[in-house]
DNA sequence: CTACACCTTCCCATCATGGGAAGGTCAATG
DNA sequence: CATTGACCTTCCCATGATGGGAAGGTGTAG
């Protein structure tokens, strides 16, 4: 099966494919004799793994012991939950951070009419109060 | 003001105060004999309004735009506004996608019991179910 | 045979930030 | 006066994940 196909087949682009195998994520693709990466099922269903597992936010070094602890049928779940908890707790104190933001943002968006009028408890706020 | 002072009274760092000057951000500044940059306290107070915009994650772009209207005593509130709301409203997004991240990942956590034992619902989960 | 879709590698860009090197300047202390 | 340490300057490189695009080779259908 060509890149494309693999692309296709497990939602990670092909551009990404390469890159995830330069860095050493994936093992070589084996080549064809024109050179062409070649994919099978169990190499689909590893990109389907990565893909899944970006998609909920790991990064590529977090996946990188994942995909260690599920090749490994011996691992002991500890390990993959101490991962997942770690990166739960970067996502959650990173909401936390953004809603704050957020939260700011609305009150100061809620206190400024917005028309043609040039006085702004935005900019007032941005400003430290005084300009 | 040398520029380390500068830093320290708006909370940007030196480096950023010279990546600003850089890409535009701010117009460059003013130079003794040495060639030290030499900062005043309109120029602190302009620092001191990126810094607050950039803690409530404006970017560059974004904190280009509310300088000129701060500088511009005659603009309408509707465009510092405009650029809030848009912000919010990415806020927002980025939020909501991050804590369906956030919610999948507690399901899982809290399924997996994290012992010595190798069976492990969040590895099923990103194997896609079968393995 | 030609067109088109695919593949290869290589380089560059993003965005905000920082590290660090190599070298010049300033102020205080011995 | 000389040294030391804390500044400053510019320049280059790195991050993390992703994509754009160039230049060139390959495969397939009309």
């Amino acid at each position: 099966m060509n890149i494309g196909s693999a692309s296709a087949a497990s939602g990670v682009s092909a551009k990404m494919i390469r890159h995830y195998e330069t860095i050493g994520l994936l093992r070589p693709a084996a080549r064809r004799d024109n050179a062409y990466r070649d994919y099978g099922a169990s190499e689909v269903h590893e990109l389907q793994f990565i893909g899944r597992a970006r998609r909920l936010g790991f990064s590529i070094v977090e996946i990188g012991q994942l995909l260690t602890l599920w090749r490994d049928r011996q691992r002991p779940s500890r390990e993959v939950r101490e991962i997942a908890s770690q990166h739960l707790a970067d996502l959650d104190a990173r909401i936390a951070e953004m809603q704050a933001m957020a939260s700011t943002l609305r009150k100061l968006v809620s206190c400024c009419h917005g028309d043609e009028r040039p006085d702004c408890p935005i900019l007032e706020d941005l400003g430290g109060g005084l300009h």
